[in-house]
RNA sequence: GCGCCGGUAGCUCAGUGGAUAGAGCAGUAGCCUUCUAAGCUAUUGGUCGCAGGUCCGAUUCCUGCCCGGCGCACCA
């Protein structure tokens, strides 16, 4: 609709003036009595026309009127020269018919976009532990996903695992140290082991100068292709993607693709000849770096001086691969906001490579322990995401004990709890705080859920049939509201697939819930003595039930019949 | 030093070139013989970090400053 207004807008203001174009803007008043819409073109025309706003407004109302549409109730010019619009009752008990007849399909993009897009995200590191900073990327990457399909886009879902790389041998060489002696096959918990024993390498490491020469050894042996080391890297690399896997399974995040780390180093390593011989890089202090100080990037190194790969080098025949391979035309890079200078780096030495392609890099603030510094799996002060879950099931557990499935409510509550924040907020994690289950988080808007199938189950054991129903007679205030917020659902995606705010979805949902209850403790659904009213609202709560569920869904969380 | 991000109610956070700046929590006062009170209704609470500038209009854009975080050559 908003669209739509806008072209109605423009064609008004372009028949009216001698303009070759108009700059506006349509938005949702700060309050409902100002309509549904309302525009600023009158202010904004203003003093290029020379005239005044509320004659301008004036002017475009009385275009758009003689347009004689439907839509609209009312239209309204209020000063400063606001115009606001209104639509009618009609339009939205037209619109509840519309989306029990789209059902899941409400809020889709109208048409396959030729956009394919790659969105890269989670990126864990072999062998370290899974911990609550991780499940940010997760979960704001696997929504980013939903949404872009949800508009229509096609899109690949992209894993990129770290499993090569230092941290890698500090981890086997902390084995070695100091475990050598036990049966590795019979540890129960060996994802925790590998964390565990990764952390205990890094602290030996630090603190005693002999190890690092051990370990450094240890990095050498490894690369130089050690048959006994490569085998306990398969060996416990395989035990850190099974628990990667499980991770993602019990989230709900799904890869279409995954890339290695372990891959790209050696089609790094063949193209340093040609971006030496083309002078994107060069050879500095023993190591080669790209220089891209005339753009005000700094320095990247890309290989040591020891002669092993860095990152980068790994990341760009990965880029040029997703394109050639996949033949996407966006690639989206989900990866913490400390890494901004790097992509910056990065996509400015595909384009002097002459690959210059749609790359974005989309940060996000870390998460940090409330009244502490931020996880890190070196220093070992993490919370693992597993242990959240299991604490937040166990809260679910002690308030509601006869809740049939505490495991996603708890799930549900983590979700919104990470999804909530913009993406340039720190999260400083409160455990206490993240485990309430009152106020804005999952459970209320699942509560309203809940509620809605209450109800359907009942008006379906009374027999009552509401296929056929007058929605005119959905007139009510709490009904109205209600259905004006399930009509900006489509514009929220098509929103947020351009800017990737993914927090806007929590906060549909809260906002589209409390209209429910609101109107839920205003308005009696069932009522025997008025059928078809009854029919007609319960029209209008299957319409929300839809929305609800699909908001939800695009955040991982379910939406349950029961709680 | 240079760069990026943040500074909004007691707390945690949304939001916006415009109409009285919002929500949750906390506080206060009410609401379960009625479709689930994980709920509803009402209410207290803000010089939108500070100072300038642009604009008809700035919390929002620009500049400077202060505070906090992060990044800036061999971690990813």
């Amino acid at each position: 609709m908003k669209k739509k207004l806008a072209e109605i807008i423009k064609k008004a203001v372009l028949e009216l003036f001698d303009l070759e174009q108009a700059d506006f803007a349509v938005e949702y008043p700060k309050d409902e009595k100002f309509g549904d819409y309302a525009t600023n073109v009158a202010m904004v025309l203003a003093k290029k026309l020379g005239k005044s706003p509320m004659e301008i407004a004036e002017a475009i109302k009385l275009q758009i009127t003689n347009y004689k549409l439907q839509t609209f109730e009312k239209i309204e010019v209020v000063a400063p020269g606001y115009i606001n619009f209104y639509l009618s009752e009609k339009y939205f008990q037209n619109k509840v018919v519309e989306i029990n007849l789209e059902k899941e399909k409400f809020g889709e993009g109208e048409a396959e976009k030729k956009e394919k897009i790659m969105v890269e995200y989670s990126q864990p590191n072999t062998l370290k532990e899974f911990h609550i900073g991780h499940l940010r990327n997760v979960l704001i990457g696997s929504t980013i996903v939903e949404v872009l399909r949800k508009a229509k886009y096609n899109v690949v879902a992209a894993n990129y695992i770290g499993d090569t790389g230092s941290h890698i041998a500090k981890c086997l060489w902390g084995i070695e140290k100091f475990h050598a002696n036990e049966n590795l096959d019979a540890i129960e918990n060996k994802a925790e082991f590998l964390g565990k024993t990764y952390t205990q390498a890094v602290q030996a490491i630090g603190e005693n100068p002999n190890y690092e020469q051990e370990f450094k050894s240890l990095q050498n042996k490894l690369e130089d292709g050690d048959i006994k080391l490569q085998a306990l890297w398969q060996k416990t690399r395989q035990w850190s993607l099974d628990e990667f896997h499980s991770i993602y399974e019990l989230l709900g995040a799904n890869f279409d693709v995954y890339f290695y780390e372990s891959e790209e180093e050696i089609e790094g390593k063949k193209i340093v000849p040609e971006l030496l011989e083309r002078k994107i890089i060069e050879k500095s202090e023993g190591a080669i770096i790209a220089n891209l100080e005339e753009y005000g990037l700094g320095v990247l190194v890309l290989v040591r001086k020891d002669g092993s790969a860095l990152y980068g080098l790994k990341d760009i025949p990965l880029a040029i691969k997703k394109f050639d391979k996949f033949e996407i035309d966006t690639s989206i890079y989900l990866i913490d906001v400390r890494q901004d200078l790097y992509f910056k780096q990065l996509f400015k030495i595909l384009e002097l490579y002459g690959f210059n392609k749609k790359f974005v890099h989309i940060g996000y603030d870390f998460v940090t322990l409330k009244g502490g510094e931020g996880m890190s799996s070196r220093k070992g002060n993490v919370i693992l995401a597993r242990d959240l879950i299991s604490e937040i099931i166990s809260k679910v557990e002690v308030k509601f004990p006869n809740s049939p499935d505490p495991l996603s409510i708890a799930l549900g509550a983590l979700k919104f709890t990470m999804l909530k924040y913009s993406t340039g907020t720190k999260i400083e994690f409160d455990i206490e705080e993240s485990v309430k289950l009152e106020g804005a988080t999952s459970p209320y808007v699942q509560y309203a859920h809940a509620r809605i199938c209450s109800i359907l189950k009942k008006a379906e054991e009374a027999g009552v049939d509401f296929a056929k129903a007058d929605l005119s007679l959905l007139i009510h205030e709490k009904e109205l509201s209600l259905a004006k917020e399930l009509d900006k659902f489509p514009e929220l995606i098509e929103e947020i697939s351009k800017t990737y705010e993914v927090q806007k979805i929590p906060y549909y949902a809260i906002r589209l819930a409390d209209k429910f209850h609101s109107f839920y403790s205003a308005c009696k659904v069932i009522d025997e003595e008025n059928l078809e009213l009854t029919k007609a609202r319960l029209n209008l709560i299957t319409a929300v039930k839809i929305v609800l569920a699909e908001t939800l869904n695009l955040i991982g969380v379910s939406a349950p019949e029961k709680m």
